[in-house]
RNA sequence: GCUCGUGUAGUGUAGUUCGGUCCAUCAUGACGGACUCUCGAUCCGUCGACCCGGGUUCAAAUCCCGGCACGAGCACCA
């Protein structure tokens, strides 16, 4: 071994010395030239507002661009008009939720439902020069022929035949599912996914934004290839499901001959907490009255999120440094709430939050001297927060009647007290021992307030007395010993209505 | 079935291109302690992993071969 060692220390010195290893920072460099600035995307489809699962795409992209001075197009792939049909409404959420989580607006934004003579024009280039074609196979038909590796009858055709049978697709002489467009490509191609694609089908359905105007429209490989290529993007980032996409493309673009764009890849996500909610299945949900809306606090959707107090920022930090990786990951939402928690920890003010209050009647006869009736509490236990809460204590206070049971407790910041019944006896007003600190409330300082909080897949609410000392609705506060709450409705009469965040 | 991808601590992640203090990084988590005063804050400490089996080599998480497991695509959805 030490032979071994000696001899590398002649000729290869530098196999020895090996920097201790560390986690790397940040998204690794991205693949291929980037000397003439990158254009990267997020195309989401506009069928309801941005998730969870979406701000990854958000996240990875600008922050791309933000790496290489790059842009990012916003693109609406809102081609299907039948099967997951756009909501008009959800282009100005994801237009507004993209710009929140990235802290600007999108370099560009398109829509593909408005570049259809694009596409229905490379379409007919396509079978006019013979790399694409119209096919009238059923789907069944199509599929057995695919899986014997078989030409259809439809592939060999003239152009001219071809051409006149999409003229027709077009005027809407045909019907739905009577005829789709494919992509020429080998039907013995060992990827069946591959063998000769669709890239247009016809659908009567209107669409929400350009009505009846057309009647054959691009599916996802065909309008998502054209787009990337008229827009130059450079780097594409999806899913690593739309491998086979990227191979489809890939044949497209050879056909017409341009260059693919670079491609990553990430793997599926799943959050713990947040099962199987799709778009769709939420949009069913909130319509059948099971949640309040798209923000309601117990859905994974960005409007849910930033109601309940997290910030664009944390989200960004747990992407980034979840980084790309083609592994299909579990992660916890515990996990998200730590990066939110050391973000806004320095800028959050503390209250008290009594949770199923019992009043304790003090009695300080036996502990002369003491702070006297006004107390000063810091605003952040750390200071980054400057100034103080100012306590009037009266005869009696509230206590959490766990904390009551227990006995000998600290009032935290005041007095040490024996608590029995509905009164409490005073010991000494500097802390003496080891007793377990506890938050708590002058009887006079306390509003009622019920505290709500997602919890599987129901909200629960807790009542209790938060500290009535300059509260402001929207805000977030650390209520002690209990967690981050958003203080979400502050009405002049009755309890104020807090928003539980995470702890 | 065909095609493609991925397997590092409870959960994620670095390292794998070009084998060498890697007795494996960092975060999160759990546990314990500290901070004379909240805590799910902060600080410190502890716990805990290279899918399996062969092979090559002085040396393998890293290279080769063979398994296994999981995921995805094969939609007239995106």
């Amino acid at each position: 071994m030490d032979a071994v060692r000696a001899e590398l220390e002649q000729s290869a010195p530098e196999a020895l010395k090996r920097r201790k290893h560390q986690k790397a920072q940040g998204l690794r460099e991205l693949p291929g030239d980037t000397s003439g600035g990158v254009v990267l995307r997020f195309a989401p489809n506009p069928n309801g507002p941005l998730s969870l699962g979406h701000s990854r795409g958000v996240a990875i992209n600008s922050e791309y661009a933000k790496m290489y001075g790059g842009k990012v197009v916003l693109r609406f792939d809102d081609t299907d008009t039948k099967v997951k049909p756009p909501v008009p409404d959800a282009y100005g959420w994801i237009a507004d939720e993209y710009e929140w989580l990235a802290g600007r607006p999108a370099d560009m934004v398109i829509r593909a439902s408005e570049r259809m003579p694009v596409y229905l024009e490379h379409a007919e280039r396509m079978i006019a020069g013979s790399f694409g074609y119209v096919c009238s196979c059923s789907a069944a038909e199509f599929r057995n022929l695919r899986e014997d590796k078989k030409d259809c009858p439809c592939r060999d055709r003239a152009a001219s035949d071809s051409l006149s049978d999409w003229k027709a697709m077009n005027a809407g002489e045909i019907a739905e599912g009577d005829a789709v467009v494919r992509v020429k490509t080998d039907m013995t191609l060992p990827n069946p996914a591959l063998r000769d694609w669709p890239a247009l089908r016809i659908q009567y359905a209107p669409h929400p934004m350009v009505g009846e105007r057309y009647k054959v429209w691009p599916l996802l490989d065909f309008q998502s290839a054209i787009e990337d290529h008229e827009q130059g993007i450079t780097h594409i980032v999806r899913g690593k499901d739309l491998m086979d996409s990227t191979r489809k493309q890939t044949l497209l673009y050879e056909h017409f001959g341009w260059a693919y764009p670079e491609t990553l890849y990430w793997g599926r996500v799943k959050v713990h907490e947040f099962g199987g909610f799709s778009t769709s299945g939420m949009r069913a949900s909130i319509e059948a009255g099971e949640y309040s809306g798209w923000d309601d606090a117990r859905l994974p959707t960005l409007k849910a999120l930033q109601r309940r107090g997290f910030r664009a920022q944390s989200l960004l930090d747990f992407w980034i440094d979840l980084g790309l990786t083609q592994k299909d990951i579990s992660i916890s939402m515990q996990t998200i709430e730590s990066f939110n928690a050391k973000r806004i920890d320095a800028l959050t003010e503390r209250r008290s939050f009594v949770r199923d209050p019992v009043m304790l009647a003090l009695d300080r006869s036996s502990a002369p001297g003491g702070p006297g009736s006004q107390i000063t509490i810091p605003k952040h236990p750390g200071g980054t927060i400057e100034g103080f809460r100012e306590w009037s204590v009266g005869e009696s206070v509230a206590v959490q009647s766990a904390d009551a049971a227990a006995g000998s407790i600290r009032l935290k910041e005041y007095a040490d007290i024996e608590a029995s019944g509905e009164s409490a006896a005073v010991g000494s007003w500097d802390r003496s021992d080891d007793r377990p600190v506890v938050h708590w409330l002058p009887a006079s300082m306390g509003r009622d307030a019920v505290l709500h909080r997602p919890e599987g897949g129901r909200m629960v609410s807790e009542s209790g007395l938060l500290e009535d000392f300059e509260l402001e609705a929207g805000e977030i506060y650390q209520l002690e010993r209990v967690g981050f709450a958003k203080l979400d409705e502050l009405p002049e009469k009755g309890p104020a209505s807090l928003l539980w965040l995470h702890g």
